[in-house]
DNA sequence: GATGAATGAGTTTTCATTCAT
DNA sequence: GATGAATGAAAACTCATTCAT
C-alpha cells in the first residue's frame, strides 16, 4: 500500500493530520486504542497518560479536553480515510472496481493496524462527541457517505444492484462496521481482506449476464 | 401478532421477567430508554431515578446495582427474543420461511417499541456489562445464535445461500442490527417491517431458479 | 434588637432564607466566614466541609456549585438586610430620622455579628460571583440603593446635605462598607455602632439653622 | 502633572521603581491590569504572559513568583504614590491647601490611567499577598498613613474637622478607594479630579467661620 | 531571554452506594 | 418501600512552577 503512505506523508505535511511520531500522535493512538477497547467514557485521562507515558495533567498541554482529544482521533481518521477513498475511487474506471474499492476502502478503514482503531472509535463513539464535535466531524462524513450514494446510484441505474440504494447504502454501512468485532485479517490462516471483499460484493452485485469479470487483486 | 403477546405473558407468569407494569418493570423500561439514547455510563442513577419518580437512593430497593439494572434489561429481552424466536421458527416449514421467520425476528426485535430499546442496548452496551454480567447473557445469546447457524448451514447445504454460514450471519447480523440506527417503521409513508425483511431476503437469497454450487469455504 | 429578629423568623418560615440551624444554614454561615477571612478563591469546597464536618462530595446534595453557595450567601444577606431597612425607614417620620436609619441599618449589615461575614462578601466578593449569579442579585442591590437614593434626593431638596446624591451616596457606600476593616463594635472599651453612626451623620448633615433636635439612640 | 513626571523620571533613574518601557515594566503593567480587572487569583501567569506576548514559563524570567509580581506592583505604585504626596505636601502651606493635597494624591492614585488599576490592587488584593509580602509593603503604607494622621491631628486641633483624626482617616480611606468603582475622570461630560476633591472637601471641612470645637469621642 | 514539554499538587465536581429514619 | 443526608473514591481539569534545549 505505497499509495496509501504517500498519501499519509503528504497529509502530515500539509498540517491536516498528526504525526504519528510525535508526542501528540502518540497520543492520539493510543488514545484510539484506549477508546476502542473500553469505550470513551471508562477510558480516563490517566488511563491515557499512562499508556504514553506522562502525567494525567500534562494531557492538557497538548488538548484543551478529552472531548478534543476524541474529536481529534475522529477528525484526522476520516481525513485520512476520505483521502484514501477518493484515490481510489480515481484509479478504477468500471463501477464495478468503484465498488470494490468502497467496499475494500471501508474494510480497510475498519480493519487495518493503522486506521481501524480509530475508525471503530469514530462508529461506536458517535454519541459520547460534544454536541460541537459532531457538528465538525458530521461535515467530513458526509463528504464520505456521499461518494457511496453516487456510486451506488450508478449502479442502481444500470441494473448492477437489486436494492434502493439508501437503504442498501444503510445495510452495508452495519455488515461493514461490524466486521471489527469478528474480522481478523492479520490471523493465520484466514480470511484476507481482499477475500473478504469479494464476498461481500458477492452479495450486492446481481450477476452480471456478461459473465463477471473480476480481475486480480486490488493494491495490497 | 397476538402470539407474541401470549409468549410474553405466559413468561411473566411463568417468572422469568418482569411485568412491565410492576414499578420494577416500569424502572426496567425507562432504564432501557436512557441507556439506549444516552449510553449506560452517561446515564446516572439520578436519571433513572428521575424518570420513574422516585430518588436514587430508592433505587437500590429494586436492584442491588446498576449493573444489575443493565443485565436484567439485557437478559429479559433476549429471553424474550428468544422465546419468539423459537416459535417463529416452529410455525415454518420451509428453509425459506426460516430464513425470513429469523431475519423478522431481529428486525422486530431491534426495532419495535417494545423491545426495541433493551435489544440496542443489549448490542451497544455489551461492554459496559461486568464480566459476571456477560458470562450470564452469553449463554442465551449463543443459543441464540445457534438457531442462525443451523438454518444457515442447512441453506448453504441447499445452496440457497451463496456466502459461508459464518461470514453471512456476522455481516447480516452487522446489517440488522445497525437499522437501529436509521430504520423508523412506525414513520409514515416508508419502508415496513415486512418489507425491510424482504429486502434483506432478496440480497441474502440466490435466485431459486439457479441452484448453484459454489464451492471454496472461506475459512473462519 | 428584637424586631429584627421577628423579621429573620417571618424571613425563615416564609421559606426565605434558610434556617441557620439547618444543617444547610450551618453550611452557610461557615462558608461566609470563610469567604471573608480567605477570600472567596482562596476558600476551598474542602475547607468548607471541614468546617461543618463533613467530606467535600457532600456538600453537592445540598449546592448544586461552589458558585450557587456564594450566590446563597449573598441574595440571603441581602433579604435580610433589605427586610431589616424596609422596616426601620417605616418607624421613621422625619428626613433626619431617614437617614440615621439609612447608615445605621448598613453598619449593622456590615459589622454585626449576625449580618457582616456575608455582607462584607457580598461587597468584596462581587467579582468572583458568575454573571448570572450577578444578575440575580443586582435586583435586589438596586431596590437596596433606591431607598437610600430617595432619602438623600429628599434632603437635597431640604437642603440637609451638601452634596450630590448621588455622588454623596457612593462617597458613603465606600465609607461604610470599608468599616468592616477597621471597626469592632463588640471589642470594649471603644466606638459603640450607635456613635458611628451619629459620627458619620456629622459629617453628613448640614447643621440645621433650625438647632438640629438629634434625639436620642435609635433602636439598639 | 509636570513635576509628578519629573517625580517618576527620577524614581526610575534611580532604580527605585522599574521603567515602564522595558519588558518587566510592560509586563507589571498588564499585570496590574489584570489583577485589577480579574483579581489576583483569576488571573494565570498564562494569561500575563498573553496580554505580554510571551509565553507562561518565560514569566519566570522576570520574576521569581506570581506573588513577587503582585508584590512589585505594590511596592512600586505605593513609591510612587508616596512620592508624589510628599512633594505635594511640601508645596503646601495652609492645613486646607495640605488637606486638599492629600485628598487629591489619593484620589489621582486611585483613578489617574497610571496609577489607578495598581492602587486599587492595593487596596481590594492586600489579602492575596502572601504574609512576608505584607510584611514588605505595610511599611509603606505605614508612611503613607503617618502623612494623613499628622495633618488630620493638627486639623482637628485647629478646629478645622469635627471628627476624630483616626475615625475621620478610616472613613475616608473608605471612601476614595472605592471611587475606583464609579469615579471616571476621564468621561466627558462629568466630574473632573478636581472637583470630586472639593466635595470630599466641603464634606470634611468645618466651614472655618465657626471655629468649632466640638469635643467628640475618639475611637478605640 | 524565550520556548515547549512536563510536573505535581491542587481544584471543583460527579456519582454509585449506604443507611438511619 | 421510600427519603434524604452522607460517604468515598474517582473523575476532568487547572495552574504555578521547573528545566533542558
Amino acid at each position: 500500500m505505497n499509495s496509501s503512505n504517500d498519501i499519509k506523508r503528504r497529509l502530515i505535511s500539509d498540517g491536516e493530520i498528526t504525526d504519528p511520531d510525535s508526542p501528540k500522535g502518540v497520543l492520539l493512538n493510543k488514545a484510539a486504542h484506549l477508546f476502542r477497547t473500553q469505550g470513551y467514557e471508562r477510558t480516563t485521562v490517566r488511563d491515557i497518560g499512562r499508556a504514553v507515558g506522562i502525567l494525567p495533567g500534562s494531557i492538557f498541554h497538548h488538548f484543551r479536553s478529552k472531548d478534543e482529544i476524541l474529536r481529534t482521533v475522529m477528525r484526522e481518521n476520516i481525513i485520512v480515510s476520505l483521502a484514501r477513498l477518493r484515490e481510489a475511487l480515481g484509479r478504477e474506471e468500471t463501477l464495478e472496481g468503484q465498488l470494490r474499492a468502497l467496499v475494500r476502502c471501508e474494510l480497510f478503514a475498519t480493519n487495518s493496524e493503522e486506521t481501524g482503531e480509530a475508525w471503530t472509535v469514530l462508529v461506536q463513539e458517535w454519541r459520547s462527541l460534544s454536541p460541537e464535535g459532531q457538528r465538525e466531524i458530521l461535515v467530513l462524513r458526509e463528504e464520505y457517505e456521499q461518494h457511496w450514494l453516487e456510486t451506488l446510484e450508478a449502479a442502481r441505474a444500470q441494473g448492477r444492484i437489486a436494492l434502493d440504494p439508501f437503504i442498501l447504502r444503510r445495510l452495508l454501512a452495519g455488515a461493514l462496521n461490524w466486521t471489527s468485532h469478528w474480522f481478523r485479517p492479520d490471523r493465520q490462516p484466514g480470511l484476507s481482506l481482499d477475500e473478504l471483499t469479494e464476498e461481500v460484493l458477492r452479495l450486492v452485485l446481481v450477476p452480471s449476464s456478461a459473465g463477471d469479470s473480476r480481475s486480480g487483486s486490488p493494491a495490497a
